[in-house]
DNA sequence: AAAGCGGGGCC
DNA sequence: GGCCCAGCTTT
């Protein structure tokens, strides 16, 4: 005889009735064995390595940024050394990882981290909060990661973890709401040590077993407990808003002339080299380009002859009188 | 509250 | 071809 995951709950302990230390406790001790070895995750690993981990993890992939943190921090390992960099080698050294804005707002930050607070990465969330390109996600995560606090870290695994076990069901739509931080909060446990473990245990789970796609239920520790899929994994009723679409947008023009300037040889690339790479029409490249004009990933260099202005990877350099 | 912002991998 | 990813900023 079969058992599926709806027939079988009677002999099953809801999540509401299992006490949280208990809760805790399975989280912890899957994370402590399934943990990935992580580069940021090293113990000698700095509170500004940790802040550029998750920032560089803002909606790309962390297999795909592993690579690129660890040739960052050799090149940058202080907020210092970024600070003056050439933003230009910073935006190639982001290379593809998307949103090169992002990689601007770090280098802003790793400034005001250099101006404000003595170059050294602040813990304090809500001084975090205030740093370019840190919103609360990335100050809750720097604050305990980095520094061990007792902070609520509600990122994507985490909300769908959440939902999934407690409630039975994911909010998909893209902030959290009251109810969920209110929720998040009554679950963190007490003390500052093992509310690290959970964050990142359960932002682990999310990542590695409760995934949003094809979820792996059959390996999870909360399987027997877990309220969504005790009820038989029904579709979530609340649907997150259509993802935006990629193909055929501006943005993925100016990820094309973002790439050949990463690429380019020289210093600058003509606008006429930029247009055939974006593989567009005059009126389409000319709003693309003002974009990126316009959000200091590019500038204009002067040529000398009439006319023909290159386009330079970067913010304009600063006058120099 | 909604729109804009990259790019790669997986289904 | 759609979906998802350790979100943030601006409007």
């Amino acid at each position: 005889m079969t058992s599926s995951p709806a027939d079988s709950h009677r002999t099953r302990e809801p999540v509401a009735s299992l006490p949280r230390r208990d809760l805790f406790r399975l989280i912890a001790d899957w994370f402590d064995e399934h943990r990935r070895d992580l580069p940021w995750r090293r113990p000698s690993v700095s509170p500004w390595g940790v802040l550029v981990s998750e920032v560089m993890s803002q909606q790309t992939p962390v297999g795909r940024v592993a690579p690129a943190w660890v040739e960052w921090m050799e090149t940058w390992p202080t907020p210092a050394d970024l600070a003056t960099a050439d933003p230009a080698d910073v935006l190639r050294a982001w290379g593809s990882l998307g949103y090169p804005r992002r990689a601007l707002r770090l280098q802003e930050c790793a400034q005001a981290i250099t101006d404000r607070h003595n170059g050294r990465v602040p813990g304090d969330p809500e001084l975090l909060r205030a740093l370019p390109g840190i919103g609360e996600y990335t100050a809750a995560a720097v604050a305990s990661f980095a520094f061990g606090q007792r902070i609520r870290v509600l990122d994507t695994n985490i909300r769908r973890v959440i939902g999934r076990v407690i409630s039975g069901e994911f909010d998909q739509r893209p902030s959290s709401t009251a109810a969920e931080r209110s929720l998040a909060d009554s679950l963190l446990p007490a003390s500052a040590g093992d509310s690290v473990i959970w964050n990142e245990g359960i932002m682990e789970l999310g990542a590695l077993i409760c995934t949003a796609r094809s979820p792996r239920c059959d390996d999870c520790p909360l399987a027997a407990h877990c309220t969504w899929n005790v009820e038989g994994r029904r579709v979530p009723e609340v649907r997150r808003s259509p993802v935006q679409k990629f193909a055929g947008t501006d943005r993925q023009l100016r990820g094309r002339v973002m790439k050949h300037l990463r690429q380019a040889t020289g210093a600058a690339a003509s606008e006429a080299d930029l247009q055939r790479a974006a593989a567009t029409d005059d009126a389409r490249f000319a709003r693309i380009l003002q974009s990126l004009l316009t959000d200091r990933l590019v500038h204009r260099v002067p040529t000398g002859s009439a006319g023909d202005a290159a386009i330079a990877l970067g913010p304009p350099p600063r006058a120099v009188r």
